[in-house]
DNA sequence: GGTTTGACCATAA
DNA sequence: CTTATGGCCAAAC
């Protein structure tokens, strides 16, 4: 049907932020995990990409980072990543890595049966 | 409508 | 650990 009420052509944007927007705090994401939970794990770019087109929106783009644990961008969006972070409470490491095996979020998998394994 | 790029990922050496 | 290569798909030029 016609006559879009949306400003914005979203398709996969939208998605991308739905997403995004579903991280709690204290949590984070990684740029696949995000693409596979839109069905695609192979558009982890296009999530990163749909994070840059974002401005003024609620979306804690901060939550999101790549699956090294590290976080991408620009200088400064890394030093303002890191500090969003931190401040919900995301430890670092000496690295300047996230600990994802702790702070991973899953998409409403969250109450896995204890990861078997420790290692890795 | 082809070419280039990108806040990436996985694998190999 | 680092570097290199391939892939993947949407937006911008």
């Amino acid at each position: 049907m016609p006559g879009e009420p949306r400003v914005v052509s979203e398709g996969f944007h939208e998605r991308v932020y739905d997403v995004v927007r579903g991280v709690p705090e204290g949590s984070v994401t990684t740029y696949g995990d995000v693409a596979a939970a839109l069905g695609s794990p192979r558009v982890a770019r296009h999530v990163g990409w749909a994070l840059a087109a974002l401005r003024d929106d609620d979306v804690p783009w901060h939550r999101v980072i790549n699956s090294r644990g590290q976080i991408s961008g620009g200088a400064e969006r890394g030093t303002l990543q890191r500090a969003l972070l931190e401040a919900e409470g995301i430890a670092f490491t000496a690295a300047g890595r996230v600990d994802l095996r702790r702070f991973r979020w899953r998409f409403g998998l969250d109450d896995l049966p204890a990861a078997p394994t420790p290692s890795r």
